[in-house]
DNA sequence: CTCGTGCATGGGT
DNA sequence: GACCCATGCACGA
């Protein structure tokens, strides 16, 4: 109830030598209390509790001392009549009039650019209307009224705007613009305070403004006017034909707009000139207030930026206005500006760190934003920084009622928010009311958020409110990875893990989690070439290298650690091999023992068990099952599934470090294993295969077409070489030999992979693409590229399907992704 | 672990 | 479809 932390800013001053950003706040937790007819401040003692009420900014800019002011224009204006300064208005087609003159004249010429009376309310001349209650009682008030109350009558730049204002909207706009509206209204409400009723109020909810709405709206405000009344509040006229539970229905915005409280003079003004008794002679910057969206402009009310300038000399024009949204008002301390508000209004920045804004607030105490903008989109976004301090003043002075400036707690501040919400401002009814519930809970946001995360949960709404942004919902999309993607990047991973190499010389550390041995090393591993390790037949260990020019395969020590990119040349220990003509020393049958992968693998099994192949795609499915399955728990798992740690697995997860033991120190689950998990794993497994081949029999049929082309068939200049893993890819072969093997060319005819799109690199498909780590390699010889895509995973080689020449390699580095 | 910063994202206009 | 802008979030201090 408490809270608007509104804060205005003012720019300029007379002279227009400087400008300098005044900061108004008219928080006032009494006014406010009593504006919404609420218990005292006291027990009201959170921010932004109330739905629909919310902070805002407005920019003002003070050209200079309104005694200055009145003292030019206290003569003779045309129409003959000596008033005080504050007892005219300025005429649309030039000149001012005293007021009195102007009510006539009103009835008899109403502005041809304004909308036809049926938009407006019946039976008044269009342009009284045009003169909002408050615009009338600013023009009409005692006291004095710096110029630029004369308002936007004499301001024709403001009427074409004033039209749509004035439209009834229709259902959907209506509820459109609703919640944002509402929140002007309360805005409004809440920068009213306990001045006046304002018409605004009503549009919100007829019951909740009742008790503030002004005796006009309900009784003849045409009287009001005609009669009028100095004293008379912000009455409105838009309001007067209809009953109030009309308005509450369907004419909330239009009453909250139609009458822009504080109607500027706006282009005469900017400048910082005083243009008064100048009429529009002076414009200092023409499009200013049309430009903006009218959500931005200034809202405030006269009585509002009388209490603003005070004793002050300074004469303040809005400039324009923002509903503080949850960021805004949140602890980081940013405050988006609306864009053109931004280039319009405040100094031009070329520098994204802006430029510092010296700001004063209601007290006179001065804070100094940063001013600056983002590059964002090709566009730039507007930011006050450093707002910290004024804002959280704000919250500690509404949650405590106190205005004595602390730092505040936000937690505090949530919670007492919260429970005020709970046992106030929301009920289901209420949430279910137009957008009544939006606009609340947009204001509230980010105090929910904090009090989820820091108040006990006594302080909880009994209401849940669905986080809109929530990790589950749409924001969370970002987070999200395809199915597809999850098995490439568990793949990819698994692949990754084949080229750490331990540090040397450092002796890992041998942890048991729930049985698992896992090494730890002090040391970051080292990423070289992957290699396979075996004994030769003394049993020592070495490892097998693969050259990365001529795909042979070299025995190196068993110690030795090779770079990423690693050739014949390189094989210091087998001079004799160490260039790529000399042949190779394994055999192809040798090799494909050596392999672990599962293409070899799986080209025996069939074989021997058809069952076992089974279990053996099972286990392998298995971490992409975990990883589909577990939704939430997916970033966890496929960053963990073929690490070596995983502190919280636990017997019966389904992560892949519970179903593959580390170092290939045999399956926890074997492959003839029939417990729930694998025969699960098995049979989405099977689904899940079932659903690729169809995918790729329909590639495939593509990529035959497309194979059977002369030029393609011609052209076989690129080689790729992926690795499908441990994929179970049947299409998959080893080859040993490179592409002079007869049998290897024999096998590569007949068992090309034809997964790929051959028109898509992103169309790969996930079974050979997934787990690859590729590396293309450009042929410097010009002419059509010739590119090897080649991967390994655990020593295996696979080749696959060449790729179209239209393949952008020159977009692949050639190092190891 | 928290906080600040800067950018990216995506819903809304 | 372009743009705005509220806000999420990665990253570094």
């Amino acid at each position: 109830k408490e809270i608007s932390a509104k804060i205005l800013l003012s720019e300029g001053n007379k002279s227009g030598e400087s400008n300098i950003y005044e900061a108004v706040d008219l928080f006032d937790p009494t006014m406010l209390a009593s504006s919404s007819g609420e218990k005292s401040p006291e027990t009201n003692t959170s921010a932004f509790s109330h739905p629909g009420v919310v902070p805002g900014i407005e920019l003002f800019q003070t050209p200079g001392s309104a005694s200055s002011v009145s003292k030019k224009i206290k003569t003779q204006i045309h129409c003959g009549c000596i008033v005080s300064f504050h007892m005219f208005v300025l005429l649309d087609a030039g000149g001012i009039e005293c007021i009195t003159c102007t009510k006539k004249s009103f009835i008899l010429t109403p502005n041809p650019a304004w909308p036809p009376p049926s938009l407006l309310l019946p039976g008044l001349p269009e342009r009284i209307k045009d003169l909002s209650a408050k615009n009338w009682s600013s023009i009409a008030a005692s006291g004095p009224v710096p110029w630029r109350q004369a308002p936007s009558l004499f301001n024709p730049e403001l009427h074409p705007k004033m039209p749509s204002e004035f439209n009834i909207p229709t259902s959907k706009k209506l509820s459109d613009s609703m919640d944002k509206k509402e929140n002007l209204v309360f805005s409004g409400r809440l920068m009213n305070g306990g001045l006046k009723g304002d018409a605004s109020q009503i549009s919100e909810n007829g019951s909740k403004c009742e008790d503030q709405q002004s005796p006009y709206v309900n009784d003849n405000p045409h009287s009001a006017i005609l009669k009028n009344e100095p004293s008379s509040p912000n009455p409105d006229l838009t309001l007067n034909t209809t009953s109030k539970s009309e308005i509450a229905e369907h004419s909330s915005i239009s009453v909250s707009q139609a009458q822009p409280p504080a109607p500027l003079p706006a282009a005469a003004n900017y400048n910082g000139v005083d243009s008064f008794g100048e009429g529009q002679a002076q414009i200092g910057r023409p499009q200013d207030r049309n430009q903006l969206l009218p959500r931005y402009w200034p809202k405030i009310t006269e009585q509002e930026l009388q209490q603003i300038s005070g004793d002050s000399n300074s004469v303040i024009t809005p400039l324009f206005e923002k509903v503080l949204t949850a960021s805004d008002a949140g602890k980081i301390g940013r405050l988006v500006l609306p864009k053109k508000c931004a280039e319009v209004y405040l100094p031009p920045i070329s520098n994204p760190e802006g430029i510092p804004l010296p700001v004063q607030d209601l007290k006179g105490e001065e804070w100094v934003f940063q001013f600056r903008f983002w590059p964002n989109n090709n566009s730039r976004m507007y930011v006050l920084e450093g707002k910290k301090g004024p804002v959280n003043t704000r919250d500690k002075a509404s949650a405590h009622g106190d205005s004595t400036a602390k730092k505040s707690k936000p937690g505090e501040v949530t919670a007492q928010h919260n429970s005020k919400r709970n046992s106030v401002s929301y009920s289901p009814l209420t949430m279910n009311k137009a957008n009544l519930a939006d606009s609340g809970r947009k204001s509230n946001k980010v105090v929910e958020n904090k009090c989820d995360a820091k108040v006990k949960p006594a302080a909880k709404p009994d209401i849940p409110i669905k986080r809109k942004n929530s990790i589950l919902g749409s924001k969370s999309k970002r987070l999200r990875i395809e199915n597809e993607d999850m098995m490439e990047l568990k793949l990819t991973w698994e692949q990754a893990q084949g080229l750490f190499h331990p540090p040397p010389n450092n002796v890992p550390k041998i942890v048991l989690i729930d049985g698992c041995e896992i090494e730890e090393f002090e040391e970051p591993p080292i990423i070289g070439r992957p290699t396979i390790v075996a004994k030769n037949n003394l049993g020592e260990i070495i490892q097998w290298a693969q050259c990365e020019d001529c795909f042979k395969w070299r025995k190196v020590p068993g110690y030795a650690i090779l770079p990423s990119r690693w050739t014949c040349s390189e094989n210091l220990w087998d001079p004799k091999r160490s260039l790529c003509s000399a042949d190779q020393e394994l055999t192809l049958d040798e090799l494909e023992d050596l392999l672990p992968s599962a293409g070899a693998k799986k080209m025996k099994a069939e074989k021997e068990d058809p069952d076992s192949l089974e279990a053996l795609e099972g286990l392998d499915a298995l971490a992409n099952v975990a990883i589909q399955e577990d939704g939430d728990a997916y970033a966890s798992s496929s960053l963990h599934t073929t690490t070596t740690k995983h502190p919280r697995h636990r017997p019966g997860c389904s992560c892949i470090v519970c179903i593959q033991p580390p170092s290939g120190k045999g399956h926890k689950h074997k492959q003839t294993c029939t417990c729930n998990l694998c025969m699960t794993v098995k049979r989405r497994f099977k689904t899940l295969m079932l659903r690729r081949e169809i995918k790729q029999s329909e590639k495939a049929e593509t990529a035959r077409q497309k194979l059977q082309q002369p030029e393609q068939s011609g052209d076989d200049d690129i080689q790729m070489f992926c690795d499908a893993g441990n994929s179970s890819s049947s299409h998959n072969l080893v080859n040993g030999e490179g592409s002079n093997n007869d049998q290897s060319k024999k096998k590569l005819s007949n068992q090309l992979d034809l997964n790929i799109h051959p028109e898509r690199e992103e169309d790969l498909s996930p079974v050979l693409n997934s787990g690859s780590i590729t590396r293309m390699i450009q042929d410097g010889t010009g002419g059509p590229q010739k590119v090897k895509k080649i991967s390994r995973s655990g020593g295996n080689l696979v080749v696959s399907q060449p790729p179209p020449p239209e393949v952008g390699v020159e977009n692949y580095s050639t190092d190891v992704a």
